[in-house]
RNA sequence: CGCGGGGUAGAGCAGUCUGGUAGCUCAUCGGGCUCAUAACCCGAAGGUCGUAUGGUUCAAAUCCUGCCCCCGCAACCA
């Protein structure tokens, strides 16, 4: 076993819509831990890709007019193009439609039917026809289907299922002789509370409802479960199973499986049982980390709230985003995204410290001593603190990595910035200069550039480009490991700095935000042009929205807004809360117990905060609101045809 | 009582395991300096640590108890 390799993945990411700043968030943060364990000296195989198989990209394809293959080649384009403007280091990309890998995932299913780890069955659940999708009954809305409102009924359905139960106190057992394979802690009492205590149920793992996925060999009818198709990707990519298999032989078991808090459960109790069952090593750890938050909702796809990598990489560039998506969010909790925290984050750390740092040594280098830096003499006891400090910075910041903590290593490191920064102030080089001390001058001005090199050597894996660039100015070549950043006086006196171009420009906040919620306001105002016109419908178009009756039970004012009125409303037998912009023109008081009109099957949307489940109708008369109500009492939740 | 996380200065967070003068970053205010990108360095103001003026203790952000609020998960949905 080579002790020095080390194997990790990011999760790989479904390809049913645009990737967006959370995507970016973990494959970031495992090219930092990829790129620092190179430089320590591992031999390193960074994995990533995307899961392409399931019933929504099939669904997503048909909608766009095209096969789900073309669907899936458009966006793995896209992808690829997003780690390229990251600067991501993978050593591999994979895509469960690679030939290799449907191949493989074809030979796990016949060994497991082999071992009798997989039998036939029937699948018996709630079933919506026209959906042709199977529901749990806690996903039902109202005991009907939740997408189209219709009855669901019982039925079986013949599939086949994986042993998880046999794997139940195997998994615990593992657990416990492995107490940092879930991490962070507190994501493991949630799994063994949650999924094992209960008791692991076998686990279905195929499908007949569509067939854009792998076909199980011994029954072609049906396609493999997507967890299963997805998982196996850590070994496929490696050559198991395969002809070519070295790299398995090497890097397998994983090192660190990096994947979103929504998705530990699959990595940590399913993927392990596939492996027991396959008899192969565990992974080390399954690392869960937060979610990148925007405002206040997850930034998923699904909700829409996206913030575009591209447009924010191409305003500012690389460095910025992947500084601030390691920096900002805490070791394994949520974070926020903010154009504010992003624009001060930037300014604060990477313009005034390090930038100008390294601007006001260079400077200095070549008013005092020509831009050539110059040898060091005598070394005081201030300048010692800073050795110390340099010498010392590997070792903390390796500790900080080795607990996958990005922002604390950053921190660790910036500590030089700013001592280096302060150290300038104490020793006041310009004094130096004009009482003729050149001696000591020389050696400030050595110690400065020696703290640049530190500084830029340990922010290499985070900030790539960045850390080149401070290479190129202080004029030695960028390193691509740790060495020289053990011992304090590796910069050859006579070597030649250029001072150039600022690393960073300073950014106006004020005016930034602005322009950014600009940009915002604009992109939904052509979201809004694209609505239907007055065109003509068939009755089908109209069908497709539900109105029905309501009564208002209470109705309030949402806070911080002028505009906005939240309701509860009767629609039959379920109570719905939805939000209304009409506070301007009705008193919330008078609104109770008024029989409305709703739109039942609008998606579900948040507002201020408040999560709104449909839409009362209202006519505008010239900026007059007024709101619909049927000519008689009726009854809430009748259908409005 | 389903499970888990959280509620600490204007904002974002650390400190809670192992009680002992409440800390960091940003923002604000005052000062210093002029090498540098209105930056850098020093200092100040600002918190009854969700709540019960609850319990234990010489001492509670920290331990115990009740309550309130926010967020996530709840199995075939990635």
């Amino acid at each position: 076993m080579n002790e020095k390799k080390y194997y990790i993945t990011t999760p790989i990411y479904y390809s049913s819509g645009n990737f967006h700043l959370g995507h970016c968030y973990t494959t970031v943060i495992c090219d930092a831990i990829a790129r620092f364990k190179r430089m320590d000296g591992f031999d390193v195989f960074y994995l990533t890709g995307t899961d392409e198989h399931g019933q929504k990209v099939q669904q997503r394809a048909e909608k766009a007019g095209v096969t789900p293959k073309q669907f899936v080649d458009g966006l793995y384009a896209q992808i690829v193009d997003l780690w390229k403007t990251l600067d991501i280091s993978y050593d591999k990309f994979i895509r469960t439609t690679d030939g290799y890998h449907e191949k493989t995932v074809q030979k796990i299913y016949e060994k497991l039917l082999e071992s009798g780890d997989i039998y036939k069955s029937e699948y018996e659940g709630l079933y919506c026809t026209p959906c042709e999708a199977f529901w749990t009954e806690s996903q039902l809305v109202d005991g009907k289907c939740p997408d189209c409102g219709r009855k669901v009924v019982k039925q079986k359905e013949e599939s086949y299922f994986f042993r998880l139960s046999k794997y139940q106190d195997r998994l615990i057992k593992f657990y416990e002789e492995n107490p940092d394979f879930i991490s962070p802690k507190s994501r493991m009492n949630e799994m063994i509370n949650n999924f094992i205590k209960p008791g692991l149920k076998d686990l279905c793992i195929s499908r007949t409802t569509f067939d854009w996925g792998v076909k199980l060999p011994f029954d072609p009818k049906h396609v493999a479960y997507v967890w299963v198709d997805a998982l196996t990707n850590y070994v496929t990519a490696l050559g198991y199973l395969q002809p070519n298999h070295e790299n398995f032989e090497k890097y397998w078991p994983a090192d660190l499986h990096m994947v979103g808090k929504e998705i530990v459960r699959f990595h940590t109790i399913i993927w392990p049982a596939l492996l027991m069952a396959l008899n192969l090593p565990l992974p080390k750890k399954v690392y869960g980390h937060g979610w990148l938050l925007f405002g206040d909702d997850k930034m998923s796809k699904s909700k829409g709230n996206v913030v575009d990598p591209f447009f924010l990489v191409k305003r500012y560039g690389v460095d910025p985003i992947r500084y601030f998506l390691l920096r900002e969010i805490p070791f394994g909790s949520d974070g926020t995204y903010t154009n504010e925290a992003l624009l001060t984050r930037t300014n604060a750390d990477l313009v005034n410290d390090l930038g100008n740092l390294v601007s006001r040594t260079t400077a200095m280098v070549t008013q005092y001593f020509g831009g050539t830096i110059p040898k060091p003499n005598e070394y005081d006891e201030l300048d010692k603190e800073l050795i110390a400090l340099c010498e010392g910075a590997l070792v903390k910041v390796r500790k900080d990595m080795d607990a996958l903590s990005a922002p604390d290593a950053l921190c660790d490191i910036f500590k030089i910035v700013q001592r280096a920064n302060k150290y300038i102030d104490e020793t006041a080089p310009w004094t130096l200069n004009k009482q003729g001390e050149k001696d000591r001058l020389a050696t400030v001005m050595y110690v400065l550039c020696e703290c640049i090199r530190f500084a830029a050597t340990l922010l290499k894996p985070f900030i790539t480009k960045t850390s080149n660039t401070i290479f190129e100015k202080i004029g030695i070549s960028s390193p691509d490991n740790f060495d020289g950043v053990v011992k304090f006086g590796g910069i050859k006196d006579g070597t030649t700095v250029i001072k150039g171009e600022n690393l960073f420009n300073r950014l106006d906040v004020d005016k930034e935000l602005k322009a950014l919620d600009e940009i915002a306001a604009e992109q939904s105002e052509n979201k809004a042009d694209e609505k239907p016109s007055d065109d003509l419908i068939d009755i089908n178009d109209f069908a497709k929205v539900k109105l029905v009756t309501a009564k208002v039970i209470s109705c309030e004012k949402v806070a911080k807004s002028d505009k906005l009125l939240m309701f509860k409303l009767q629609v039959g037998n379920e109570v719905r809360q939805v939000v209304s912009g009409i506070a301007q023109h009705y008193a919330p008081e008078y609104m109770i117990g008024k029989s409305v009109v709703l739109v039942k099957n609008l998606k579900p949307a948040k507002i201020r905060g408040v999560e709104s489940n449909g839409m009362i109708l209202c006519c505008d008369d010239d900026g007059k609101v007024v709101f619909v109500t049927p000519e008689k009492d009726v009854e809430s939740g009748k259908v409005v045809r």
